[in-house]
RNA sequence: GGGCCGGUAGCUCAGUCCGGCAGAGCGUCUGGCUUUUAACCAGACGGUCGCGUGUUCAAAUCGCGCCCGGCCCGCCA
């Protein structure tokens, strides 16, 4: 941390790592990075790391796996992606944190499927009695998967998959029954007065008595905090225990009082020493983890390493939280969003964009204003291809950025607004979509049939959000039945008129005038004569600009429909 | 109480590491597209850079003190 020069060589490794900030993306002496990935790259390329290089994230499968637990998948990914281009061999690893106890009932569970379910049409007395036992000893209240956990990992990797983002998944529970902790955990049985020193500089509770091993209970399968005896002299070592209450959130887990013995496979660490176990069992580089680490469990995380385990920690990087429509995520108070559904109204390469921005600002996700986010993918998009102008560090981070987000950069991609795209989706006409967007220009001649259909996938995105937010784009052409509708002799006369112009054939913006035309010559307010058009065509008050609208939709329907025969 | 991150146009954000004319997109307004009707084009408007203070020829940028929002000091993306 400081500049100072350091007399003694021995302490210089120590010092240059001591006290390793989690919020500094890059030092003094580094050279500027457009892209905070290479910046965090540099760090890891700095400790000289063996291959393959590791990058490790995490999440306790404890509900629905929202767009929050993405952002923990996408940081690690791009610092994953920038070392395999430099070179690197490296692995993606991600833990299901999934031996933590469950601490509370979530209100809403999903199915594989992705579809939210309310938690009482699941048998939600099962879940209340496994309160305190570890996710992967909980019975999957869909019956589909082996475990809770199970269930919930299982939607973690498909939401890896949906973003594209190759990851190994490790069960941590598996790395406990498999052995693979078990030496780390003798280690810190072994070395337990250290243990307590080290962490008891941060947590009070920590006293004579701690003891850094949360036993399973034998008899009521709960995670129990009580030892009473570690015995590392006998094979397999045991740890004995009596089941306790149990602190969880605001409400409190009852112990049942057994008293028993657990070997080391058969509970597991607390997290503060669980979290550095992983990085040694695991070999880990780099870590990306939210702000609720930075301040409590990173501090400890890199001592407890440094002098329990005698490891070196990973390279840090706090990313911020985002919220979801200006609200915390919140399974329990239904503020979720899925990928899955995510990717129903956007392109992967957007979603992955929002993750590539600076993880150091809270964002907001809004699905209200999703066209914003689309419209900023595609300003980056056409800066790469120096379609437009922007400043220095704009191209930079684009050209730097923008080939991480797609498979492949093609120059002939054809990009539909986003706005647009949701004005194309009023019918579902798939060559009427084409035909209009190709007269509006947005579609070259000579663009290739694949970009074509690239650009066209996105109206049905923009369609979906439109109907999802019921926003102003949410028109559909009433083609089956003609809505209810009501005007006065003049206004009919007036549809009559229009309709035999229509019906005569003109151009798009002819109609555009003859519908102002038409409706002077009856005395008809211009207004309310739109208002019956909106009316006849989409139910609404309003909608699109209806000259150029109706001469698109095929004509027999429009003149029908004005003439109020269909 | 102590610590950390953030605060830039109505909105979403770049720019802060490295001091050098305050920027982009959207929105708004005006005009154009044959005549108010949410797509397209042009232009304009829009800012005490959270507040104060120090350093400097020069501060959004560096220092110090505050304010506001969030987070940590139990568990937890």
């Amino acid at each position: 941390m400081s500049d100072e020069p350091t007399a003694d060589t021995d302490r210089e490794s120590v010092d240059e790592s001591a006290d390793a900030s989690p919020y500094t993306l890059q030092r003094d002496d580094d050279e500027h990075r457009a892209f905070w990935a290479d910046a965090v790259a540099d760090r890891v390329e700095a400790r000289d790391p063996e291959e393959p290089i590791v990058v490790k994230g995490g999440i306790s499968p404890s509900g629905v796996p929202h767009l929050g637990n993405v952002n923990e998948l996408m940081r690690g990914y791009y610092v994953a992606e920038v070392l395999r281009e430099r070179g690197h061999d490296v692995r993606q690893v991600f833990t299901a944190d999934d031996r933590d106890p469950l601490r509370k009932l979530p209100r809403t569970l999903c199915d594989l499927e992705g579809e939210l379910v309310d938690l009482g049409e699941v048998d939600a007395g099962a879940l209340g009695r496994n309160l305190g036992a570890p996710y992967t000893d909980i019975p999957d209240p869909f019956g589909c998967c082996d475990s809770y956990g199970d269930h919930f990992s299982t939607l973690i990797a498909d939401s890896a998959d949906a973003v594209d983002v190759p990851i190994e998944l490790v069960s941590n529970t598996e790395l406990y029954e498999s052995g693979e902790l078990e030496d780390v955990t003798r280690f810190v049985l072994e070395n337990r007065d250290r243990a307590r020193e080290v962490l008891s500089e941060y947590q009070d509770k920590v006293d004579a008595s701690y003891v850094p091993f949360n036993p399973i209970c034998e008899e009521c399968g709960k995670i129990t905090e009580t030892v009473t005896d570690v015995d590392l002299g006998v094979e397999p070592a045991t740890v004995a225990y009596r089941c306790t209450d149990m602190d969880a959130g605001d409400r409190t887990v009852d112990g049942c009082g057994h008293e028993g013995t657990a070997t080391l496979r058969e509970g597991k660490l607390p997290w503060r020493f669980e979290w550095p176990a992983q990085w040694k069992v695991l070999g880990v580089d780099f870590e990306p983890f939210g702000k609720d680490h930075a301040e409590g469990s990173w501090p400890s995380g890199q001592d407890v390493a440094r002098n329990v385990l005698e490891i070196e920690p990973p390279v840090p990087m706090v990313y911020e939280w985002f919220t979801l429509e200006g609200e915390p995520f919140s399974s329990s108070a239904g503020n979720v969003i899925l990928v899955t559904d995510v990717l129903e109204l956007i392109e992967p390469a957007v979603l992955r964009y929002f993750f590539a921005k600076d993880p150091a600002k809270a964002r907001d996700f809004s699905i209200e204003r999703l066209d914003q986010l689309v419209d900023e993918f595609d300003r980056l998009e056409a800066i790469y291809f120096d379609e437009i102008e922007a400043d220095e560090d704009e191209t930079a981070f684009a050209k730097r950025v923008y080939p991480l987000l797609v498979d492949e950069p093609r120059a002939e991609r054809v990009r539909l607004p986003y706005t647009f795209a949701a004005v194309l989706g009023m019918t579902d006409d798939p060559a009427l979509r084409e035909e209009i967007a190709r007269r509006e220009g947005h579609v070259p001649d000579d663009a290739p049939e694949w970009a074509v259909e690239g650009a066209l996938a996105r109206v049905e995105r923009a369609r979906t959000w439109a109907r999802r937010t019921e926003n102003e784009f949410d028109y559909e052409l009433k083609r089956t039945e003609i809505p209810d509708h009501d005007f006065d002799p003049a206004t009919e006369a007036a549809l009559a008129e229009l309709a035999e112009f229509i019906e005569a054939g003109h151009g798009p913006e002819e109609i555009q005038g003859e519908i102002y035309e038409t409706a002077k010559r009856y005395d008809v307010d211009v207004g309310e004569f739109f208002g019956a058009g909106y009316r006849l065509f989409f139910d609404e008050k309003q909608g699109p600009k209806l000259g150029p609208f109706l001469a698109k939709v095929d004509r027999e329907f429009v003149v029908d429909r004005l003439r109020r025969e269909r």
